[in-house]
RNA sequence: GGUCUGGUAGUUCAGUUGGUUAGAAUACAUGCCUGUCACGCAUGGGGUCGCGGGUUCGAGUCCCGUCCAGACCGCCA
């Protein structure tokens, strides 16, 4: 037996019983006549005591050389520390050792194994078996677990069941680009790793399975953020005879669920927007609602008075800056710099201060009368000591760039605070998009999505305007989740393929599956899809999620630890008919 | 594909206008230390200043290229 206790157990309670205990060594603190060893397993950290007069011999100057990280095993008596430690867990007690075994020695770590590591991250994800003996990555890995199982037992409990799909599939056009696997047995051809398991939980419904969920691996060759992985895991939700309420009022209570569970919050019903209104107001469709600074359109107010800036422009735009009024110059013109960066792209930046004695300061002062502004203010609902920030372009772009002005200031502000959860629905999204580059209508959200039934005329005459049932979750400004109802009508989904420019051909040899599939008695269905490491990290109050990630990729889709991705031998790229032999000029 | 920031001791970083032998903290090693727990004290070892080229009497410092890392834009149905 390698432990009667772990690091984290004993107590007073356990006065003067022997137990063995198995760690790492923390800390090694060797004061000549005594040394003290800090033994460290996942639950804890309890305090060893060597000393001259009580510890047999060879015992003490083996305690002597032990060194960071190595792994012992230990048996003695637990007694009452002459000076206690109160902020530990276990600091009212230490072991007095009587025989030690040092299971394994260990190198000097690169970087200290400590809460606040020296380690850069680089070096932390070489090593990351190392990164994770330490409390905070330890402590999200459990967290996730917690998340994960949660998850589990509520969809388990709400009648859904868990089925696995496969990973080597076929690559399709549409969406992201695919990681590919050469086959063996199939010269020349190629699977493809999924970028979701959509079709497959579609093809679950049409087997009448009725509720399905999945915590699955997807995978999705783009190039990667802070919040974005080339491989990452969604909860995947798929369900039978419903309609968009039923699946919001489904994961509305999933989520309801977590957030009660995991961070003991309770959050009243969520609140809905359609995807319009949120341009609109957040030129953003995944507004971080935890904060005001909505935008207010000012055209009729600002336009028409001289200002050449705004005249011309599509819109002019504000939000209320809460008590910025204050704000010096210098800090405006910094600002103003910061909107001006290339991937901000503003043009510059008009700003009216509404003073606490009710008089106004602007940039634009020449232009316009106090009465004028004074208008603006109220239109803007800003308060005394707010500071108006205005925009002014074409409708797109200023509502981007106003939007990451405005999430920039909350975060100066300190209004994203990362204990408060303020989720949202947005709905009512356009079925289609346009895109310049390729000249064809490609899907917002993918092409299984169904149409408004009131939008389906629209859709030989004006694409671009029919709306889709489809519905995201946002979560403090991140998009958690989205779904979707999906068409199950082999008629509809044919004529969306034509719309996205797929000829009958392609769509059949691409899709024939599902088509068939919706031929044999496909009942309406829906779902959606949480991604799992994004919603982790955000209950979890943190940005990245390779955090909560045991091993994640680095920035340039590398993992540095194995050192993947590497070359293939030659024998293996001719099994795999990849080896590059000159192609045949022709 | 693009923009920005960084790369100096095992690690995290400082290094001024280009100028003597490149520093600090920490880690590591050795010794001392009668209750430590971020232990303390003393001593010591430790450097391809990412790599290549250029400017210069002289480059960690300036210029060009390149590699690596991170954040962001594009991309991510």
């Amino acid at each position: 037996m390698y432990r009667t206790h772990h690091c984290g157990a004993l107590s007073l309670e356990q006065l003067n019983q022997t137990v063995t205990l198995a760690g790492w060594v923390q800390k090694n603190r060797n004061k000549g006549f005594i040394v003290w060893v800090d033994l460290r397993d996942r639950y804890g950290i309890t305090q060893l005591v060597f000393d001259e007069e009580r510890t047999p011999k060879e015992v003490f100057e083996t305690a002597q050389g032990l060194g960071r990280e190595f792994v012992i095993q230990v048996a003695g008596k637990v007694i009452e520390r002459e000076s206690k430690n109160p902020h530990m867990a276990t600091g009212a007690i230490e072991v007095l050792v009587e025989s030690l075994t040092v299971l394994n020695s260990a190198k000097t770590p690169p970087f200290t194994i400590e809460d606040q590591t020296d380690g850069g991250e680089e070096l932390r994800m070489q090593y990351r078996y190392l990164d994770i003996r330490r409390n905070p990555v330890k402590e999200n890995l459990l967290f996730r677990h917690q998340v994960s199982m949660a998850v589990r037992n509520y969809l388990s409990r709400a009648g859904f069941i868990d089925v696995e799909t496969p990973y080597l599939i076929k690559s399709t056009p549409e969406g992201a680009r695919d990681f590919v696997v050469p086959s063996r047995m199939n010269a020349g051809q190629f699977y493809a790793l999924p970028q979701s398991p959509q079709t497959f939980k579609q093809l679950l419904m049409v087997g009448g399975l009725d509720k399905y969920f999945q915590i699955v691996k997807c995978f999705r060759d783009e190039d990667l953020r802070a919040d974005r992985q080339p491989e990452f895991t969604q909860i995947d939700c798929e369900m039978t005879f419903v309609d968009q309420e039923a699946i919001l009022q489904q994961f509305e209570g999933l989520t309801k669920h977590l957030l009660k569970e995991i961070k003991g919050v309770e959050v009243a019903e969520f609140p809905r927007m359609s995807y319009d209104e949120a341009m609109k107001t957040y030129g953003n469709d995944k507004p971080d609602i935890r904060f005001g600074m909505r935008f207010k359109e000012l055209n009729a107010f600002a336009q028409g008075k001289g200002f050449g800036v705004f005249d011309s422009q599509e819109l002019v735009v504000g939000i209320a800056v809460p008590q910025a009024a204050d704000m010096s110059r210098k800090e405006i013109d910094a600002l103003i710099d910061w909107v001006k960066r290339p991937h901000i792209g503003a043009k510059g930046l008009v700003y009216v201060k509404c003073n606490t004695d009710g008089s106004f300061k602007s940039s634009v002062d020449k232009f316009f009368t106090p009465e004028d502004l004074a208008e603006w203010a109220t239109h803007c609902e800003a308060e005394a000591g707010d500071l108006l920030l205005i925009l002014s372009g074409e409708t797109q772009a200023t509502r981007t760039q106003l939007s990451a002005l405005r999430m920039e200031l909350a975060t100066r502000l300190g209004l994203r605070d990362p204990h408060t959860f303020a989720p949202l629905w947005i709905t009512d999204f356009p079925l289609l998009e346009w895109d310049d580059e390729s000249e064809r209508y490609h899907a917002m959200h993918h092409p299984f999505t169904a149409p408004k039934p009131e939008d389906l005329a629209l859709l030989k005459t004006e694409p671009g305007k029919v709306k889709a049932n489809a519905y995201d979750l946002v979560l403090n400004g991140n998009e958690i989740g989205g779904g979707s109802i999906r068409i199950h009508d082999q008629e509809l989904q044919a004529q969306m393929f034509d719309l996205l420019g797929f000829t009958k051909e392609e769509a059949q040899a691409q899709f024939g599956f599902l088509m068939n599939a919706f031929q044999y008695g496909a009942p309406p269905h829906g779902g959606i899809a949480f991604g799992l490491d994004r919603l982790v990290a955000i209950l979890g109050g943190q940005e990245t999620i390779r955090d909560f990630i045991a091993f994640p990729k680095n920035n340039a889709g590398r993992d540095v630890m194995i050192d993947a991705p590497a070359p293939l031998s030659g024998e293996q790229l001719d099994e795999l008919h990849l080896q590059t032999s000159p192609p045949p000029k022709q």
